[in-house]
DNA sequence: TGTAGGCAGTTTGTATGCAATGTGGCAAGT
DNA sequence: ACTTGCCACATTGCATACAAACTGCCTACA
C-alpha cells in the first residue's frame, strides 16, 4: 500500500483532470470563466504540461472550450439547449433502464443497491454536492447492468452535464434535500430486480420528466414578486 | 488566403490528430498496434508535445488506449461488442431520423441532398475510403437537421467507430461498391423531406439492420471451403 | 473627437532536457 | 531446466525554455 503524499508519476494529469472536472461540475468554476494554464499549474503545484493534458481531455468531454492561440473557458451553461438535453436524457435513460431490467445479474443488482444506500445516506446528511455525485454513480451502476458500453458512455456524458444544472437547482433552495428523492430510485431498483422491462422503461421516462419539471420550477421561482415597492395596487 | 506549406501555429496538434484519426479509421494503423510518440513525432516532423496532445484526444474518443508509463495502442476492434454497437446505432439512428423529419428546414434538406450527391459520386468512382467517410458526412447532415447536439455528438462517435468495421467489410470484397448503397439514402431523404416521422424512423431502423446483416455476411464469408485438399467426398 | 497603428505585456504552442518507470536479456542459483 | 535477480536500454511523464500570437493601451493623425 503506497499512500504517499506524492502522487505516482503518470497520474499527475489525471489528478488535475479529475479535480478540474469536479470543480466545473459543482459550479465552483463558473460557466464562461476564463482559465489560464499558468495559474492552474501553480495552484496544483505541477508544470503546465499535465495541466494542458487535463484541459485537452476536458475539452473532449465538452466541459471546457478552447480556441487556439487564445485560451480556454469553462463551457457556458446553454439554457437554450435544455430541451435537447432532456430529450436525450429521456431516450438514453429509457433504453438503459430497459436493458438493465433485461440483463441484470445478482452482483450487479447488489452494486445498484449499494449505490442507492450511499445515495440515501448523503440525502439524509443534506450533502448536496455528495448527493449529486452519488446520483451519477447510482445511475451508472444501472447502466453497467444493461451491458452496452456505448450507451453507458453516452449516459455518463449526459449525467455529467446534468450535474451542473442540478447543482444550480438545489443551490437555489439552500441545498436542502427532500427525502422524496430516494423513492424514485427505490422504485427503479424494484422494477429492475423484477425484470419488468416495461415498468423500468416507464420509470426511466418519468425520472427524466421529473428533471424537466424541477428545472421549469427553478425557472418559475420568483423571490421578490410579493414585496411592495411603492406599488399602490 | 494563406496556403503556406507551414501549417499555422496552434494547429499542429490538430493536424496530427486528424491524420492519425484517418489512419486509424481506415485501418492503415492496425487495431492493437503499438504507437510510440517519438517515431510519430519524427514522421510528422513535429516535437513530441503536439503528438502527445493528439494521442490524448484520440484516447478521449476511444480510438487509442493509453496505459500510464507504458504506452499507447490503437484500440482493438472488439468483435464481442458488435451486438451492443448495433443496438446503440439502431436506437440513436431511429431517434435522429425521426427528429430530422420533424425539424428539418429547407437549407438543411439541401445540405443533406448535397452530401448524398457527393456520396453517390464516390460510390460511382469506386472510392471505398472516400465513400465511407462521406457516409458519415451524410448521416451527420441528417443529425444536424434533428437539432439535438447531444444526440448528434453521440451519433458522430458511433458512426466513427463504425468506419473501421465498414472498411473491414468492403475491403474483403476488394473495395467494389454496389450502386444499391445509394438507394437507402435516397429513401431516407424522401421521408425526411415529406416530414414523415414514422417512415423516417423505420428507415433508420432498417439501415441499422442492414449494417448488422452486412457484418454477419462478412463473418459467414468462407473462401476456401470449395477447394478440394485431398478430400475424398 | 474618433480611429488607426504600433508597442509592451501576457499567454499560448512547441521544442527540448531529464528523471522515473517499464522491458528484455543475461547470468547465477535451485 | 526453470526460476529469480540484476543491469542496460527504451520510452514515457513532467519541467522548463523560447518563440509566436493575441490583448490592451497609448499615441498620432484625420
Amino acid at each position: 500500500m503506497t499512500t504517499q503524499n506524492e502522487p505516482a508519476r503518470g497520474y499527475g494529469a489525471i489528478h488535475v483532470f479529475q479535480r478540474l472536472r469536479d470543480e466545473i461540475l459543482s459550479l465552483e468554476l463558473r460557466p464562461g470563466q476564463l482559465i489560464d494554464e499558468a495559474s492552474l499549474a501553480a495552484r496544483f503545484e505541477v508544470s503546465r504540461s499535465p495541466v494542458r493534458e487535463a484541459l485537452v481531455r476536458l475539452a473532449a468531454e465538452g466541459l471546457v472550450e478552447t480556441v487556439p492561440n487564445k485560451g480556454t473557458i469553462v463551457t457556458p451553461l446553454n439554457i437554450e439547449e435544455f430541451p435537447a438535453y432532456v430529450d436525450a436524457l429521456d431516450l438514453i435513460q429509457r433504453a438503459v433502464m430497459r436493458l438493465a431490467a433485461r440483463h441484470r445479474t445478482e452482483p450487479e443488482l447488489a452494486m445498484i443497491r449499494k449505490a442507492q444506500q450511499e445515495f440515501r445516506r448523503r440525502v439524509a446528511a443534506n450533502d448536496a454536492l455528495g448527493m449529486i455525485a452519488q446520483n451519477v454513480v447510482f445511475h451508472l451502476a444501472i447502466a453497467a447492468a444493461g451491458r452496452n458500453r456505448i450507451l453507458t458512455d453516452t449516459y455518463r456524458r449526459i449525467l455529467g452535464e446534468g450535474r451542473r444544472t442540478l447543482r444550480l437547482y438545489y443551490r437555489s433552495y439552500g441545498d436542502t434535500l427532500p427525502e422524496a428523492l430516494c423513492h424514485a430510485h427505490d422504485a427503479q431498483i424494484e422494477a429492475i430486480a423484477a425484470r419488468n422491462e416495461d415498468l423500468a422503461e416507464r420509470l426511466g421516462h418519468e425520472h427524466a420528466e421529473e428533471v424537466h419539471q424541477r428545472f421549469l420550477h427553478f425557472l418559475a421561482n420568483r423571490n421578490t414578486r410579493g414585496i411592495a415597492i411603492d406599488y399602490p395596487g
